[in-house]
DNA sequence: TTGTAGGCGTTATCAT
DNA sequence: ATGATAACGCCTACAA
């Protein structure tokens, strides 16, 4: 390649340059290095520079020991985009998440971050400033030829399918998309609901309301069906339902939107997760002296590090989440590297909680 | 270039390709689609739809439309790492984080996330799986050429050296490398450990116990030094210290242990953060039935949102995190594009936070 | 095992 | 405003 050459030629023509001479190059031309710089330096072919730097490739004991010398003394490192350019991969994967990183996402994404690095990707985050981002956000996912994705947000049909066109291996987590087949590692929520209805119901609760997430929430809208599910199996009342935000202060509103228009205080109150049920809980025993769970209890979903603190020792059903990161990257790996079954669907269950914010029945 | 050559000849002679020509070929070729490729169907050069993605690039109006146009119809979208080849920036940051993700590592995350991608750059997590795997993480970040880095954990000088020698810029997160300059924004914790000594002292407390950090962390190492510091300055007893691990199991664990070791309750315990805290408070009041803050006090660092939970109400230094997150994006943008002085160093105060755990005396 | 040479997809320079 | 053409730094047949 002819601007390689006055590379080769601005120099002495014997084999052997030193280390300052080629720093004073880099220097001089104002680039960084290159293989070719390690090439010269070690006395050998830029080719054979690369191939030290590939697992498994052929080179001879003596070359290795020469170049990856070479390498070290000028801090050459091979670069990531130039190399992806010709294999295609970039070894980086996305993901996408929503904005509103509570607590347990942090779990999820060093446990994500754990797994991707011990085989050699890195994560590249995408926060989502708000649910209306995500085209915005997938343009950019694109640019960066991520090797695959995994989305813990909402994802529309039409997204879906463009993950699939771009040939991008996706693996959603606790999510799905209506009408279409996808990778996903879920939480089955709605069975982790009604557990928690029938739990509650053996316990002697008759009058049910219920703190529930975000309307937009997928993962609220599962649970909500399956409490509302459950009670009208069990021939019970449907319950009071409030919204809220899945944030502490919100599950304080909540109970005080409840105690407004019930009335009163109902047997049970079912929150949608962990944080609203210890903020409604907190509010129940301080600000209303409402003994839980003598006279009301609290629940929650989730299993956060919070719920089990001794002051709450809150009564939830525990998503496996590290399980979960841990089988989201397993698949996503699978799907990049073409091992692994495109589609697969992973469901784990939610384990109950046997807390002291609930009074309940037998298992 | 011969290799486009094929493209352009296999087909028509005729300027115009359909689409469904371009994606034939994209699919028997087996390539995805380029800027040729739009080129070729929006009838103009490469070149040319190369700068109607560049902002401010001068194109005719109708160019434009047109290559627009050919490039929804193709799904096109430019390559960030043939373009990071070149324009040698990759729009990544990396941000390098201890494995153990806390709790306020993730709001820094997100509001770092959110700053950068407001900027058109993207992060790289680096989740370090422990403080000896600095040297081969820092090998990966290389590679991926970032065009700078928040680093939140700890960093030898040597370390930091080779940033400099990379000129990779680096903003370091509530650290600093000894006996260097670096680009920083910090919470002086010192100065909130003697803010806090001075106002416990105040309120009568003689008798101070720690549950310290761990040893290796240097945030823990500051608000010790301060908290023994300004005893001294007092005339009052240093502490009697244990050590935690930041977590909420070890500020519990750390109040058995100053019981034991005491032979009975200090004045009051100084825990390292917030988290000890709340742990230390919940086995206080439940487990040893002991009046907080009555008979002991018992205060955190870092204002996380727990603490201000109804059943908490902590008495506390709040580190402004959100600001500081701001900040260091701030300054790293700078950093990159060349604006923004070098070593910077940001320092930011910690707030009282006059919570329930305390008996204190007048500011 | 080693070197030669071409190509990955873009941006930048320079005529036109 | 537009189009050739040369980089950017690496990988990979292929030939030796």
């Amino acid at each position: 390649m002819t601007h390689r050459l006055p590379v080769m030629t601005n120099s002495t023509p014997t084999p052997s340059h030193t280390i300052a001479d080629i720093k004073a190059i880099l220097h001089r031309e104002a680039r960084r290095v290159t293989s070719y710089d390690v090439a010269i330096l070690a006395g050998v072919s830029q080719s054979a520079v690369s191939r030290c730097f590939k697992p498994g490739a052929s080179v001879s004991k003596s070359t290795y020991a020469r170049v990856m010398q070479a390498a070290q003394d000028l801090d050459y490192t091979p670069n990531a985009a130039a190399r992806s350019l010709i294999t295609r991969r970039s070894n980086l994967v996305a993901v996408i998440v929503p904005g509103a990183v509570s607590q347990h996402y942090s779990d999820v994404l060093s446990e994500l971050s754990r797994q991707f690095s011990l085989r050699g990707m890195h994560i590249v985050l995408f926060n989502l400033p708000s649910e209306s981002e995500m085209d915005r956000t997938l343009a950019e996912v694109w640019q960066h030829r991520v090797d695959g994705a995994v989305v813990a947000a909402r994802l529309s049909g039409e997204q879906l399918a463009e993950f699939e066109r771009r040939q991008v291996p996706v693996v959603l987590f606790n999510r799905s998309v209506a009408g279409r087949a996808a990778s996903a590692v879920v939480c089955n929520q709605e069975e982790a609901a009604r557990a928690m209805v029938t739990r509650l119901a053996a316990g002697g609760h008759k009058r049910f309301a219920m703190i529930d997430g975000p309307a937009q929430s997928p993962v609220a809208q599962q649970r909500k069906r399956g409490v509302a599910g459950r009670l009208a199996e069990l021939g019970l009342p449907a319950p009071l339902t409030v919204t809220g935000t899945f944030d502490y202060a919100s599950g304080a509103r909540g109970l005080r939107e409840i105690v407004d228009r019930f009335g009163g205080v109902p047997d049970v109150i079912v929150c949608g997760n962990d944080l609203m049920a210890i903020g409604c809980l907190d509010t129940a025993r301080h600000d209303f002296n409402i003994d839980v769970p003598g006279r009301l209890s609290v629940t929650g979903f989730d299993g956060i590090a919070e719920s089990s603190w001794i002051s709450y020792n809150l009564t939830t059903m525990r998503q496996p989440l590290h399980s979960m990161a841990q089988a989201a990257a397993d698949m996503l790996v699978g799907l990049v590297s073409g091992t692994g079954s495109t589609n697969e669907h992973r469901g784990y269950s939610a384990t109950f909680v046997d807390g002291a914010t609930a009074r309940l029945g037998p298992a």
